[in-house]
DNA sequence: ACCATGTCTTAAGGTACCTTAATTTTTTTC
DNA sequence: GAAAAAAATTAAGGTACCTTAAGACATGGT
């Protein structure tokens, strides 16, 4: 099996070979074609998947139909619509491929064995939604105090991998802007 | 030693007299008065604070002397710069009371030993960055679909408590509105 | 290679929300 | 309990960003 995940994992809990393997165990592995829909909005959101390649991304669907992207996910993070994962919530969001995607999946029954059998995993829980919380955290405050341009450019400087994996259209959607007057903007040099 | 706060853990993970006393012994008490900064940005967030009586804000002051609100802390909520807190970085916000309030503190030295000594504290961890995490980021959805009405409205059903405890100032800097625009619009019964 | 579909860009007119400023109301302070 | 300070409201003029529309440019499927 791919092994980015357990040197994502190894660096911050340390694991045995018996408990690497029972972890492998309680993964599944797909490999899906562009744009395919991993979860739907209403639907039991079953999963936490790993980003082995490719590109995923959630987003909200408004009673207008407007989308807005609430994350990107490329090569070596993990998504799901976590609210709802774990509270058994119907989803809100909709997960999809942005192009041809290897992803590991955890589902809820596993994910609750895992914690009981090897409880070091709740540290590396506690990081990822540690690293997870700082991040939305941080978004909030350049949303409340940023211009758009502003933001495009913390963008693009955050995340130039994810710049050159997805349309303008989406980083408009994640910003809370049209593709529009993204358009209308000044780029800034990558 | 008030004991809301082992309640408050008691929720998610079952401690025994032992871990229950070096847990009040990692922890320090303080009675603020109002308007008391307990943060300054560009300082060592030193500290996480659990609210046992009273209010809390964190605000992030921009270039042109903006106020923004990050979040609001009541009784039961704990608040921090949580990014810095976490990688020692001098801190982005500034943390106040609202009103007369009493806090405990753990320093960053004490969280650590605390989840040396009891594992199971990252269990209670995981589930706080985690109910953070979900938190921000239903905010963050709330602020790329939703009007400033409509994030108003959903603000007062959500939190009705702090609606009593904080000024329509400060909800518009949470919201990412003006008080003179918050004023405008209709509304809702609380 | 072609057609279809979607993305990106430009532009004109519109709106949600901002800025400034003045008045009223509430809260704080001595 | 009066004076001072801060919050809340109202209103007029301004701007950042939206909507609609149309043309240029990619990209994908057969």
């Amino acid at each position: 099996m791919e092994d980015g995940i357990l040197k994502n994992i190894s660096k911050h809990i340390l694991l045995n070979d018996e408990e690497r393997s029972l972890f492998n165990s309680l993964l599944s592995c797909k490999t899906l074609p562009k744009k395919t829909l991993v979860l739907q909005a209403d639907q039991d959101c079953r999963y936490l998947s790993y980003v082995s390649s490719g590109a995923l991304r959630s987003y909200y669907v408004d009673r207008e139909g407007r989308e807005s992207t609430i994350m990107f996910a490329i090569a070596d993070w993990w998504i799901t619509d976590m609210y709802c994962y774990l509270n058994r919530k119907p989803a809100m969001m909709h997960i999809e491929t942005i192009e041809k995607s290897t992803i590991f999946q955890l589902s809820r029954a596993n994910f609750d064995q895992l914690l009981e059998a090897v409880p070091k995993f709740e540290k590396f829980f506690r990081i990822m939604m540690q690293n997870a919380y700082t991040r939305e955290q941080l978004r909030v405050m350049e949303n409340l105090s940023l211009t758009a341009e502003e933001r495009y450019h913390s963008f693009v400087m955050k995340y130039p991998q994810i710049v050159r994996q997805v349309t303008k259209k989406q980083i408009a959607s994640y910003l809370g802007i049209t593709p529009e007057f993204l358009s209308t903007l000044k780029k800034p040099e990558i």
